[in-house]
DNA sequence: GCCAACGTTGGC
DNA sequence: GCCAACGTTGGC
């Protein structure tokens, strides 16, 4: 999961310990939200920011909550087309479990792993959440984290 | 600042 | 439904 550190960065979710994902205005993107369970682990990624990549761990912990900022006139989420009986977007909560000592750029991630392997890496990926292999996600923590 | 790779919008 | 124009993301 994919934020600018300058918009919302890891060390905020230590300090706040848990968080909505909200803002998330694509469809792909909230697809693959939809698909995540209570308990599962995810990667809180640094984009837009130099150098980008993988700074730490998080936990979903709750899933299907109505976005509130697609109502929120003020709000540049605002969607005018979402009906209150029928929400357009949704998201869930997420909890910090660590920051990495040492983060995982995202060169290191395109030098070890093929696009195949690791959506994040295709040339041109926009997608600000994503899925990952198991086994790749495990591989990657062993092989960048070990401390 | 540039630009690739999309996604979205809207005219037809 | 097609597609041109435009907007956004995000690495470099």
């Amino acid at each position: 999961m994919k934020s600018e550190p300058d918009a919302y960065s890891i060390k905020d979710l230590e300090r706040e310990e848990q968080t909505l994902w909200d803002g998330i205005r694509n469809y792909q993107a909230r697809n693959f939200m939809r698909s995540m369970k209570v308990g599962d682990q995810a990667f809180f990624y640094h984009s837009n920011t130099k150098p980008p990549g993988i700074v730490g761990l998080m936990e979903i912990i709750e899933t299907n909550l109505i976005d509130p900022f697609q109502f929120d006139k003020s709000s540049k989420y605002f969607d005018n087309k979402s009906k209150r009986d029928n929400p357009r977007w949704d998201c869930v909560k997420t909890k910090y479990i660590c920051e990495f000592k040492n983060m995982i750029t995202l060169k290191e991630l395109s030098e070890t792993y093929t696009s195949e392997e690791l959506t994040l890496v295709r040339k041109g990926n926009r997608l600000s959440i994503m899925p990952i292999n198991q086994n790749i996600a495990l591989e990657l923590l062993k092989k960048f984290n070990q401390n």
